[in-house]
DNA sequence: CACGTTGGTAAACACCGTTAATTTTCTGGG
DNA sequence: CCCAGAAAATTAACGGTGTTTACCAACGTG
C-alpha cells in the first residue's frame, strides 16, 4: 500500500481542465460537465479544481471564451481563403462557416448562443469570455465594413431612421469604433438577426416540425440577404 | 364507482402542481423548478409527486403543454379582437402578441423555445405537449391561410422551388392538412423563421451587445415581412 | 535544514431525482 | 358503527451535484 517514492505530480493546467470539460461537453452533453466529472476524467478530485476556477460557472464561462476564439479563428480562416476581391464569396464563406460550425458543434453552440444557462445567467460577466465574444462579433462587422467600402450599396439616411433606433445604433457604433453610417449599421444588424436567428432555430431543433434539412431554406435566406446588401448572385 | 369524483380531485391536484411549478419558474427560474421545491411549496414531500407524474421531466413536459395552450389562447384572443376584414391588423396582432408574451414570460418562453433542456431533450415526446405545440403552430398557419385566401399575393410556382425544399414543404403541408400552394408554404415558413428568430434572440439577450430595446428593429422586420406578404402599410 | 507556498486530498453540508418500505388517511360495504 | 383495503402520503436511503473546510504532502528557496 505504501506508494514508495511518489512520482512528481504534474500539476493540472487551466488549458487541460478546459479541454477536458470540452471533451465531456461533446461526448455527454452540457449537463454532464460537472466538476466531479472533469476531475474524475483528469484523475483528481473536484475541490482541486477550485485552485484554478473560483466556481463551476466561472469554469464554464472560460470554456465559452475559448469556444468563441475557436469559432472566430474558423471564420477568419475560411474568409481569408477567398480571393481578396470576391466580396460575395467572403460573405458566403462567413455565413456558411458560421452555420456549419454551429451544426457540427451543436452543444458548444448552445453554450455560446443558447438559453442563458441555469446559474450562468450572464455569460458575459467574465471579462475573458466577453472579450472573446466581442472579437467574434467584430469578425462579422469588419467583413461588413470591407464589403461596404468596396460596394457602398444605398442605405437609409440617418434622418429617416427611427429615433429610438438611432441612439442605440450610434452607441453601438461608438462601442466598436467604426465609421459606417448609421443606416449601414442598421443593415448590418438586420442581417445579423436573420443569420443568427435562422441558425439558432435550426441548431436547437425548432424547425424540425417542418424540416429535417433546413439547408435550402437557409440558402434562400442567404440569397435574400446578399441581394439586400448588393451581393446578388451574378 | 365513484371514479368520477376521484378523477376530479386527482385532476385538480395535477393542476395545482403545475401551477406551483409555474410560480416557482417565474419567481426563481428554471433551475429552481425541482420536485422538492414544488412539494415544499405545497406542503408535501417530493416522492408524493410521483403519484401524479412519473418523473420530473414529465412534469416539466406537462407544464410545457399548458404554457403552449396559454400562449395559443392569448393569440386567439388578440386576433379575434381585430375587425374581421383587417388582415394587416390580424397579422400585427398575432406577431406583436407573440413577442409581448415572450418578453413578459421570458422563462416560460425559454421552456417552450429555448435550448432543449438538460434531461428533457425532446419536449415533444409527451403527447400532450406535442399536441399543444401543434395547436400553437396551427394558429399562425390558419391566420396565414385566411390571409392568403383574402389576398392571394404572388408566390413562386411549385416548379421553381428547390426540389429538396419541395418535398419537405409537401410533407409538412400534408401533416397539417392545408391546401395552400407549396410556394405559399415556403413564404409562411420563411416568415415564421424571421419572427421566431428575432423574438428568441431578443428574449435570450443575444441582441444586448447592441440594443437595450430591440423593439424598433422588430417593428422594422415586421414591416418587411408584411410587405413581403402583401400587407404593406397603407 | 526549516519554512512558506503550491496543489492536492478527505470529509462534510445542503441540495437534487429517484426508489423502496412504511405509515397515515380516506372510503365503501357489511 | 366498524373495519378491511385502497389511496396518498411519509421517512429513509442511494448516488449524484457545487461548495467549504481542514488537512497533508511535496517543492523551491532562504
Amino acid at each position: 500500500m505504501t506508494l514508495g517514492r511518489r512520482e512528481r505530480v504534474r500539476a493540472a493546467t487551466i488549458v487541460e481542465i478546459t479541454e477536458t470539460a470540452r471533451k465531456i461537453l461533446i461526448d455527454e452533453g452540457p449537463e454532464a460537465v460537472t466538476l466531479r466529472a472533469i476531475a474524475r476524467e483528469m484523475g483528481m478530485t473536484a475541490p482541486a479544481l477550485y485552485r484554478y476556477f473560483p466556481s463551476h460557472a466561472e469554469l464554464v464561462r472560460h470554456m465559452v471564451g475559448t469556444l468563441f476564439n475557436e469559432l472566430t479563428i474558423a471564420l477568419h480562416t475560411e474568409i481569408k481563403a477567398v480571393p481578396h476581391a470576391d466580396m460575395r464569396g467572403k460573405f458566403l464563406a462567413a455565413t456558411l462557416t458560421f452555420r456549419r460550425w454551429a451544426l457540427e458543434h451543436r452543444r458548444e453552440y448552445a453554450l455560446l448562443f443558447g438559453t442563458p444557462f441555469p446559474g450562468i445567467e450572464d455569460v458575459y460577466t467574465d471579462d475573458f469570455a466577453a472579450e472573446c465574444g466581442r472579437q467574434f462579433g467584430l469578425t462579422f462587422l469588419h467583413l461588413f465594413e470591407e464589403l461596404w467600402a468596396g460596394n457602398p450599396f444605398p442605405v437609409p439616411p440617418e434622418e429617416s431612421l427611427d429615433p429610438r433606433l438611432r441612439v442605440q445604433l450610434a452607441r453601438y457604433r461608438d462601442s466598436v469604433g467604426t465609421a459606417l453610417p448609421l443606416g449601414c449599421m442598421q443593415f448590418f444588424l438586420q442581417c445579423w438577426v436573420r443569420l443568427q436567428g435562422a441558425v439558432s432555430l435550426e441548431v436547437f431543433g425548432h424547425l424540425a416540425f417542418a424540416f429535417d434539412d433546413p439547408e435550402p431554406l437557409f440558402l434562400l435566406m442567404l440569397e435574400e440577404v446578399a441581394t439586400h446588401i448588393g451581393l446578388a448572385k451574378p
